[in-house]
RNA sequence: GGAGGGAUGGCUGAGUGGUCGAAAGCACUGGUCUUGAAAACCAGCGGUCCGAGAGGGCCCCAGGGUUCGAAUCCCUGUCCCUCCGCCA
């Protein structure tokens, strides 16, 4: 959520940036609602301010042993009116609430303009797409070679958008996890963490999924509630820190995590289909940094080399783009993704997406530092990226590393993890 | 599933329907003392909203209710703890 403040003394200039976000910030009933909450939050105040005084005139009364009579029928018309004046203002909280929970985070400066994905900014590449002698297959021509990657069976048992390994495959997909869980914890000095993968809507709340995100969530009736699965790690591990005060000694927090992640795929029927590009479940490996708000555009930076140091482990191609306006997520200032070279599609594709939140979600979410210097409570910047989606990086390392039979080659990072497995 | 107990400031923990936004301790900040530090002593110290300010409102898990007045009484829910049963 942006801040109430400053929306209220600079509605023109929110509407302004958020327009290179591709939204338009209802600026006339926005003020509008803002002045009548003004007159009524003073009017409510006003009113429980005179019922006060009044109270306590007749405790001191009664306590004096005189006749407080009179004084309750002074006060028989005030509560009336306090409760009508209660019920307005928070009708028209809500209201206010649920128009600046609806609104986007505002873009950095440094993010360049833009409407979709074509008018991403390259920001550099790294290592050179292989040069094959033979043509090379996509991941699931090769999948189905020795039929270790195995979509119809997932069908059968699930439907689609799902998918099944098997054999060693299964095991180099196992690998990956662990060789990104302990390239975080042991080389960047991420904490390891495992969390629940159902989330309660004060969760997707807190970081923004929901209230209108919800078509994007698997949805599970629970008594009279619903709890939700997990579109990301970034729920479960950033709510860490949720309605927290934290000591200034304990940022920058650096959390690392590998779950299972769930989407309902909604809106991209058609897009994807083939393969295990998109799917309703993947795994991933998620970093997530709770930090003090001066530092966090550092941490961006520092965040996305540790995204990359995977990539470069496996010796994958791939390029840093920086997100233009109107393809930022809704919670994000600025984010960079990492583009891994396929082969088989002849292009970069996302592979890892790192953001900084500064303090939209904190706002949502109360999560708060107490700093030094004024001692104050203040909010926090929140920062994820994944490090890296697993399920992406198994097929990018099977086209990269396939060989002219069909075959590929465990990359040497990985050979530690598959017990001297070589090819799979 | 059954039976009890609990939820209060950054943390621990008192709290009688009416000067209770709340004792005390810890932590923290400042001071005295000290060569320096510790200890001791003194003082300060919750959060949030409105307001230019003066000042005022709200917050004792959440939501309702009773009352002129609720941390305190009543109802509902959530979470935690103990015991029994079941269970990977």
């Amino acid at each position: 959520m942006l801040d109430p403040k400053y929306v209220r003394s600079n509605p023109e200039e929110v509407a302004k940036l958020l327009k290179t976000k591709g939204f338009d910030f209802p600026v006339e009933q926005f003020v509008e609602l803002e002045n009548q909450r003004k007159e009524l939050q003073v009017q409510t105040e006003n009113l429980q301010s005179e019922r006060n005084t009044r109270s306590k005139g007749i405790g001191k009364a009664k306590a004096a042993g005189e006749d407080i009579q009179p004084l309750l029928a002074e006060v028989a018309e005030l509560g009336k009116q306090l409760d009508e004046a209660k019920a307005n203002l928070s009708a028209l909280q809500e209201k206010l609430e649920d128009l600046l929970v609806g609104v986007p985070n505002i873009p950095d400066a440094s993010v360049p303009e833009g409407e979709d994905e074509e008018d991403n900014v390259e920001v550099r590449t790294w290592g050179t797409p292989r040069a094959f002698d033979f043509e090379p297959k996509d991941h699931v021509e090769l999948g189905e070679l020795d039929g270790q990657l195995d979509f119809e069976t997932a069908a059968k048992i699930t439907g689609s958008r799902f998918s099944m390994l098997k054999g060693k495959l299964a095991r180099m997909h196992r690998a990956l996890i662990q060789m990104m869980l302990d390239t975080q914890t042991e080389e960047h000095g991420y904490n390891e963490v495992y969390v629940p993968y159902m989330v309660n809507a004060d969760s997707l709340r807190g970081t923004g999924q929901l209230p209108k995100f919800e078509e994007d969530l698997f949805k599970l009736p629970f008594g009279e509630r619903h709890y939700y699965l997990i579109p990301t790690a970034e729920v479960p591990v950033t709510n860490i820190v949720r309605d927290e005060i934290i000591d200034a000694a304990q940022l920058p927090m650096k959390f690392v995590s590998h779950t299972p992640c769930f989407r309902s795929e909604a809106g991209s029927t058609g897009r994807d289909t083939r393969g295990m590009i998109r799917q309703h479940q993947f795994e991933k490996v998620e970093m997530v940094q709770i930090v003090e708000p001066s530092k966090s555009w550092d941490a961006l930076e520092e965040m996305t080399g540790h995204a990359e140091a995977i990539l470069q482990k496996l010796n994958l191609p791939y390029r840093v783009v920086a997100l233009c306006g109107g393809d930022l997520g809704f919670s994000a200032a600025k984010t960079y993704d990492l583009e891994v070279w396929l082969p088989g599609q002849q292009k970069y594709r996302e592979i890892s997406s790192v953001s900084n939140m500064t303090d939209f979600q904190a706002r949502r979410m109360q999560a708060r530092w107490r700093n030094p210097e004024t001692k104050k409570p203040e909010l926090a910047h929140t920062l994820n990226g994944s490090g890296l989606a697993v399920g992406r990086t198994l097929l990018a390392v099977m086209e990269n590393y396939q060989t002219a039979d069909g075959k590929i080659e465990v990359p040497e990072a990985l050979r530690p993890y598959m017990g001297g497995v070589t090819e799979v």
